[in-house]
DNA sequence: ATAGTCGGTTCATTATTCGAACCATTGGTT
DNA sequence: AACCAATGGTTCGAATAATGAACCGACTAT
């Protein structure tokens, strides 16, 4: 039986490490625990094979089985793992002081994203008191590339093969409104590239409005976006000006903090606008 | 086909994911960046087998390069799983409740400790502020098997082959007073099946006695230990009677929390004790 | 200019991973 | 009870991916 919907893109070659470790990925808030069965299914590989990534993560407690159902779930390692990087790279703690001022000045919720491989994890966020609704944001949930502003930013400022991988596969519609042509997104990823700014309305979520930046590393290599996430029901003129502004102030701060670098092309198009 | 030559007690064959897991293990605190050449001495592979690994797990986050030096360091991936596996499950923010219970009720250090893989991470811990001194716990940092209170407590309940690895590595002294003879440790392991409770002084950190009792799932396998150190100074009988049952109460909270049980060998050893 | 690093790459050899088919259980239907 | 369709887990020949000695170019100190 041939695979559904064609046959992906295979660029690389993917070596048996990868997809040990794009199995963990298959972990969310909505299915914390998969079976051996579906963890195949998932990551569309034989079962023989997901029992073996599975056993030697679980030797190493990057996964571990339930008592009952004998269901795999995230195991104890990572924790070890997460304290040591936040104790010796402390970049969330960083983050959290810009964005804290990124979401008092602006009064929305700010966030910031890093490029994890082929996803856009988020490492911190803060909301403001100003108002009484306001975007919730999940640190465990990954954004997709092509659905949020966030993503688009740094689809837009990331090499060429993650972008062709990230637009190659079939994309899922969030929501009624999430784009899903290619075509049409790498139009609006050529506008990004020239303003330096990205924007998306209810691509991810209904009724949110989101404004990113990208910022870079010291080798002026895209890592990530710091985005400004609003209800479309407060978005003006004004606010989207302040928010600009504010971000694009907050993301040469944590570019400058991290040791990075923007390329001139950011630089210019910031100038212009600001 | 058989391989000729000596070979070592390895049952397995450890899979290549296996090894590029055991890559991350080698970033610690004092050593939070590691080149590529310091990686591949340090876990005993070849340069280009280092070099490969360390791609794909950049490749995935799980480690990143600075700009400098081009040295490696833990990845940004990492958060994102810890976030998620706390959010799906809570162990440390329960393991805390119990932990600080044990630290009030002691005056001394409590922590928690799980097996992973073939370390001992640390959960949680809590400190009391009943005394001026006091030991100081690092969750990032993995505790030996052989040289601590909480490493002897699991050792003596692990599996046989679990044990038998522990103890078949040249066993390092981290103090002078640390046991490396895998006979002498063997002696003690006896004991502390028979009596549920390990003890160690200066194995670990000199001036400092550590009591463990070991803890179980819902299989009836050891899973970890519940541990209190304090000065060997502050050590006294009536001390360490009472750490004793503050901690096999602790111990049976914290399984039955956690859905586990307790073997009735523990069972009975405790209730003697008692 | 020499010698020793470093990070990274190449490529023939070979050991490891892969997957269809196979168990042993479990739970639900008829 | 018999049956079916799941489940988690295992087997083993074929095919693939991992391996490591040697190599590169860049850098540093001598």
């Amino acid at each position: 039986m041939l695979a559904p919907g064609g046959r992906r893109g295979r660029a690389q070659p993917m070596g048996t490490v990868t997809k040990a470790l794009q199995l963990l990925n298959h972990f969310t808030l909505a299915r914390p625990r998969v079976g051996l069965s579906d963890m195949a299914r998932l990551a569309g590989v034989n079962k023989a094979t997901a029992h073996r990534l599975l056993s030697e993560l679980q030797s190493q407690g990057f996964v571990e089985q339930t008592g009952a159902g004998r269901e795999y779930q995230l195991g104890p390692a990572i924790l070890r793992l997460a304290s040591l990087r936040e104790a010796t790279v402390p970049m969330r703690e960083v983050a959290g002081i810009v964005l804290r001022k990124l979401s008092d000045g602006t009064g929305e919720t700010a966030h910031l994203s890093l490029l994890t491989g082929d996803m856009l994890s988020t490492l911190a966020h803060a909301s403001s008191a100003a108002h009484g609704t306001r975007v919730i944001i999940d640190d465990s949930e990954p954004l997709p590339l092509h659905a949020t502003a966030s993503g688009l930013a740094v689809l837009a400022f990331a090499p060429d093969d993650v972008r062709a991988e990230a637009l190659s596969a079939p994309l899922p519609a969030i929501t009624p409104e999430t784009l899903t042509d290619p075509a049409v997104i790498r139009q609006r990823l050529e506008v990004i590239r020239r303003t330096g700014l990205a924007e998306a309305t209810g691509g991810f979520e209904a009724d949110v409005h989101g404004i990113a930046v990208p910022f870079f590393d010291a080798t002026r290599a895209c890592i990530g976006a710091l985005a400004v996430a609003a209800p479309v029901t407060r978005i003006t003129d004004t606010l989207t000006a302040r928010i600009r502004n504010e971000l694009t102030a907050a993301a040469r701060e944590i570019t400058d903090l991290w040791g990075g670098f923007l390329p001139d092309t950011v630089e210019t198009a910031w100038a212009e606008a600001g």
